[in-house]
DNA sequence: AGCAAACCGGAAAGCCCTATCCGATTCCCG
DNA sequence: CGGGAATCGGATAGGGCTTTCCGGTTTGCT
């Protein structure tokens, strides 16, 4: 009865706390295999290679698939720290005792956070359905938002009209800027960021086409998940 | 110039050199790979691969080099009529009597381009060394542009610390919504265009993060030219 | 040690892309 | 209407990426 026999079937593992213990070589490669996609995921984005990956952590690429069969499984080892930090940032948001600058500085410290990272800023505009742990800590975040918007619209700071579908065209922007503009223009991004916080406060400067719908963002997150295998257009009637 | 001869029949294409006429079954050819490339450009990006459109437009991948050797050229081809369109929408700006008008008019037009079409977006914010039909136009509408932010400035209605950056800064942010939300949330990048323009108009509300410099904008369109095979894509691509 | 399970990583299969070659086909003019 | 030249497009070479397979190696427990 050896407690460690073919194990996993079920359990997923993304997380991997209360799964088997890794053979020692093999928990060893782990380790590379994260620490290179950590790489290469914030130099080149998320559509980067499981290839490149495997390349750059020295490691055999079936090893890289042993113990990552799909990316986002990768991608979810790779970013929970990063997610967690995510949420952690509203938190402290909130604990700020005036509304606006708790408000601001939140989407100012997300948008830093996309800014160091171009894997992490590709995370917040897509969904990756087979990570569950990042999809809840993003859940968690959003409703530490909406308490932010909440109160800097209380308080009288920010506009009546701004939405959280708001931040998520941000975010989107925001990873526009900084793919274009990469190492060649690195805080590019701050300025765009200025120009949209200027014109979330209040007062109103006039109309604004409405939002998106939330399932339309959703779907469109989606729709984008991870180009794994075939961007998307395979077409070819 | 503008007046890029329209090609139709007779003689001149885009850079073929002294001109001589193409074959018939030639010149249907190219006219189909074009007609082709609009559609898969449009629906895809300016990342669609060559064979793509090749396969789109029903003709062999060796028609395809031998008429475009480079995916520039084709590209040049494709667009030569959009980047007319851009240069003359400045001029129908500067047109307009009303100043503010019609700056916020140009912008919102040229986002509207973006948005009819994914290939233009992708042109827009990168350089195509290449192709220097499209770099002159580029070069002929943002004389204009200056121009339209200096009426804009002299009557008052658009901040002083604007700069033609800025623009460039909201294609690579409306490309960045355009692109993560597809056909899903077809209008949002009308929220993020409204959102700018009110935080361009006068008075100012704050300071600003300095803008990127002019070179390291150019620097970073070019980058994200065509690399030669590859990358991003998609990004990607 | 000694051994089996766990693990490694190269190789291979399958697919898509760029770019070039060359025999077969089509066009155009005399 | 016939022939030479311009064109066509399948085929091929060369690379990448993803995913699976399998013989050889390492680990950990007895």
């Amino acid at each position: 009865m050896h407690p460690r026999d073919k194990h996993t079937g079920g359990a997923g593992s993304t997380a991997e706390s209360a799964a088997q213990p890794l053979r020692s070589d093999a928990e060893r490669n782990r380790e590379r295999i994260i620490a290179a996609a950590r790489t290469v995921f914030g130099r080149d984005g998320l559509s980067a290679s499981m290839a490149s990956v495997a390349r750059e952590a020295g490691v055999g690429i079936a090893t890289m698939f042993r113990r990552f069969p799909t990316k986002e499984e990768l991608v979810a080892a790779v970013f929970a720290d990063r997610m967690d930090a995510y949420v952690r940032a509203t938190a402290e948001a909130l604990a700020d005792p005036e509304p606006w600058s708790g408000f601001t500085g939140y989407i100012e410290t997300v948008c830093a956070m996309q800014a160091a990272d171009r894997g992490f800023a590709d995370v917040l505009t897509m969904s990756l359905p087979g990570a569950e742990a990042l999809e809840a800590c993003r859940a968690e975040a959003y409703q530490g938002f909406l308490e932010l918007i909440a109160r800097a619209k209380d308080s009288g700071d920010l506009r009546e009209d701004f939405t959280s579908r708001d931040l998520v065209l941000l975010l989107m922007a925001n990873a526009g800027v900084l793919s274009a503009t990469g190492e060649d223009a690195p805080d590019a991004w701050r300025r765009l960021v200025a120009w949209m916080i200027q014109s979330f406060r209040a007062p109103a400067r006039g109309a604004l086409p409405d939002p998106p719908e939330d399932a339309a963002l959703y779907k469109a997150m989606r729709r984008a998940s991870l180009g794994i295998t075939s961007l998307e257009t395979g077409k070819g009637r």
